[in-house]
DNA sequence: TGAATTTACTGAGGTGACCTCATCATGAGG
DNA sequence: CCTCATGATGAGGTCACCTCAGTAAATTCA
């Protein structure tokens, strides 16, 4: 099962260097915003999701309700959320992207499509499908 | 490019998910050892090198000279690794597997193998070489 | 309705895996 | 032999997490 035929490379080796390959790219494209991967991930959560509370947030990111306060924090002091009282519960938070929070994620997520874009623009369209079709059945 | 059929589910994330399952599936098989990813990873570069300074680690870790002088003392301390001085160079210290560390090593990586082949053996022997050939002309 | 429990967030302080900078011993070249 | 480069490490910092307490508000129910 490890290999069949004259290549020394095993599947998962290949594997992980185009998923190296691709961060390295992802990461070097997204410099220019200087959000940490933390920070990325909690504005794409509040991008999909909407108005959040603290403790919603920390689950969508799986973190400790703790270390959510914490993204949040260093979200609003770069002025990319801001944090209301619910109106509904006077113990909770909610947190909600500022326009330049919006305008943020909405770019950092064009930048990681546009990397996808790049890297798997390089297979020929057939290739392209074949593998998303192989991929769909990995994680089926 | 984005999309041609009728799919809503992004190559990118198709692939980021397959990582994940993979990466998961692994970090579990490995707890048994209960060895940090980084020391996991020092250990490969110990068992593939033989015998090196921590400065010459560092490198293949892609760390600070600094940081692989706390790795290893980590292993160090749980027995993996042995200190010795350089017969060369008397500034210098080598740091070699024990027989401890050469088992975990050899173990580490056969689980790692296996986990990657009860993945990649869900498919087809055809789809595997179609995978492998497209994951190839990515990183090529 | 008032006491007990639960829920939501956050302060304090800790950890792991990195980092830089300073220090100390040794080695190499003029 | 004196200077400069090199190898490892001590001291101390950062980042992104964590747990444990504490406070305030909401909910439950006797």
């Amino acid at each position: 099962m490890t290999e069949a035929d004259g290549d020394d490379e095993t599947l998962a080796e290949a594997f992980w260097k185009v998923a190296r390959l691709l961060r390295h790219r992802t990461r070097a494209a997204l410099a220019p915003w200087d959000v940490s991967p933390s920070q990325a991930r909690a504005l794409g959560v509040l991008a999909r999701h909407g108005v959040l509370r603290p403790g919603a947030l920390a689950e969508h990111l799986r973190i400790a309700p703790r270390s959510a306060t914490e993204v949040v924090d260093d979200l609003q002091r770069r002025g990319l959320v801001e944090r209301r009282p619910d109106p509904n519960d006077r113990r909770a938070t909610l947190v909600a992207l500022t326009a330049e929070g919006v305008r943020t994620s909405t770019a950092i997520r064009a930048t990681r499509q546009a990397e996808a874009d790049r890297l798997f623009g390089e297979l020929t369209p057939g290739d392209r499908d074949e593998l998303a079709r192989i991929l769909r059945t990995l994680h089926g």
